[in-house]
RNA sequence: GGCCCCGUCGUCUAGCGGCCUAGGACGCCGCCCUCUCAAGGCGGAAGCGGCGGUUCGAAUCCGCUCGGGGCUACCA
């Protein structure tokens, strides 16, 4: 039987990383199976949905190198397929409908917790009459319909990482599976799309690995025979071992992009959170991870989110980027900070000198500032005053425009103001953060030589004799 | 509170009874290279949560305990 998976994100904002994860981890499965990856939006929350979202998550799977197979699924397009099902449930008796309020409910609940009992559906309206059920409906309240979960015996089934799972039923209520506004809810939507896309894996969150109890209990009662393996991935944490939040900066997958990240980069981090190949390898590319992936490597406890890592990582897919591949990467960013001053020339050669040692694609087009900055260039106020206290500034300044006033305009020419420093008796190293800042504009960023020759001799000069104005 | 899942360096992980005085990577520290450094080279510190068992032998198996996370909605 071959392999059909499938994402089904909400579109309620941008993709999260943990959902990336998932998505990320479906497909892997799907291709390193020669199987089916599927997207189905999980729209059947209308309050929560918005349409530009479902566009957004699409791209982001694309930019992150996420192709899919057939045509989306949307929810929000089979709502008569789910209350087709609830009426079959109903008709079963695996079903029934309840007309309790939100007071109610919140008033059993409340009582629930005086008595020392945890939180659940009391069963109250199970054994309603026919009669009984007109009459409350006649009364104008709202109608649910909640599925009926067995009194005794355990749920049971195999996780595909984690083994068997199983959990008394007695300690699950029953659950709405019909909103009071006729609309259905994850759980029976999940169970009859799994069934009709003839999903044979489901692989997501960890967070979700208690859903699964209810979710087979519907398929059951709906006449699914074999069940889909599933397999739950550990979770995604912050540094506070907490759940990724906005509060603590990046988690939607477009922050990254703007951060400058590279797909390959996420990609290829993400693919190693909560798995790892049988080797040593680290950078893989997609094909790479492919081959390598099964769930059988999947790991069992909930990973931190590593920035760190993820930007050391990027650097390295940086550095493996052909050079025409990396200046089409970088251009954007530049383009939307210099689109003035813009000189493709100059911005070509800047990449090149850039490419060795950056680790994103932003903070290589910010390196390039100096190139662009034209009339307006300055040494700003604070890293003035951290670069004007080295040794000797004014004679250093001196000699390095003496020397590029005067030599031969190629990089190993210019560079030799090494020893017109040295004549002065200091180390090249220790004065140097103060000509990084004359040319520049700060204390630390492309290779001097070659941005001085960038540059050109005119303006280079200009600057450091500005620098050596500004000493007084 | 109840239920479920998880527990190897700060972090991601390798490990599936002897190959482990626990390996790799990021980060950190030091040194080197050197024109800064966000690159490169070399080296270092750093871990099996705890307690009992099983076994000739345990990071690996079992129990308890402690700790972390998740779920407990008319969200998904």
């Amino acid at each position: 039987m071959s392999v059909r998976v499938r994402f089904s994100p909400a579109p309620s904002g941008e993709l999260h990383v943990g959902s990336a994860r998932t998505a990320l981890f479906n497909w892997l499965y799907a291709r390193n199976t020669d199987g089916t990856f599927l997207i189905r939006i999980e729209d059947t929350d209308t309050s929560r949905t918005r349409e530009e979202w479902v566009d957004a998550i699409g791209d982001t799977l694309r930019w992150l190198g996420l192709d899919w197979d057939e045509t989306p699924w949307r929810q929000s397009q089979r709502i008569p397929e789910y209350l087709a099902a609830a009426d079959r449930l109903l008709a079963s008796g695996d079903a029934y409908e309840c007309f309790d309020t939100s007071e109610e409910l919140e008033a059993m609940n409340a009582e629930r917790k005086a008595a020392g009992l945890p939180p659940g559906y009391d069963g109250r309206g199970r054994d309603l009459t026919a009669d009984q059920r007109a009459a409350l409906a006649a009364e104008g309240r709202p109608r649910t319909v909640r599925f009926r979960t067995p009194d005794t015996g355990r749920s049971v089934f195999t996780d595909a990482v984690r083994g068997e799972v199983a959990v008394e039923w007695s300690t699950i209520s029953d659950f709405v599976i019909v909103r009071s506004d006729g609309s259905p809810l994850f759980f029976l939507a999940n169970a009859v799309d799994d069934l009709a896309m003839e999903i044979t894996h489901v692989i997501r969150g960890e967070d979700l690995i208690d859903t699964t109890h209810r979710v087979l209990a519907i398929r059951r009662a709906l006449g699914g025979v074999e069940a889909p393996m599933y397999a739950h991935l550990p979770l995604i944490l912050q540094a506070d071992r907490a759940k990724l939040s906005k509060r603590h900066g990046a988690v939607a997958v477009e922050d990254f992009r703007a951060r400058g990240i590279l797909a390959e980069a996420l990609f290829n981090y993400l693919s190693l959170l909560g798995w790892a190949p049988d080797d040593d390898r680290e950078v893989m590319t997609a094909p790479d991870v492919v081959a390598a992936f099964t769930l059988e490597r999947v790991t069992h406890s909930a990973a931190i989110f590593d920035d760190k890592k993820l930007e050391w990582m990027n650097g390295e897919w940086i550095r493996r980027l052909s050079l025409a591949e990396l200046v089409e990467r970088v251009r954007p960013f530049a383009v939307e900070r210099y689109g003035d001053g813009f000189d493709e020339g100059i911005f070509v050669a800047g990449v090149t000198v850039g490419q060795e040692r950056a680790s994103t694609l932003v903070s290589l087009a910010d390196q390039l500032a100096f190139l662009f900055a034209g009339d307006a260039f300055a040494v700003a106020d604070d890293v003035w005053s951290q670069v004007s206290t080295v040794d000797q500034p004014a004679a250093v300044l001196d000699a390095v425009i003496r020397h590029v006033t005067g030599c031969d305009w190629n990089v190993d020419s210019i560079g030799e103001m090494r020893a017109a420093i040295t004549e002065l008796g200091l180390k090249p190293g220790k004065v140097m953060k103060l000509l990084y800042a004359a040319i520049e504009g700060r204390a630390a960023g492309l290779p001097l030589f070659d941005s001085i020759e960038l540059l050109g001799r005119e303006i280079s000069v200009a600057r450091l004799v500005a620098a050596r104005a500004r000493l007084g």
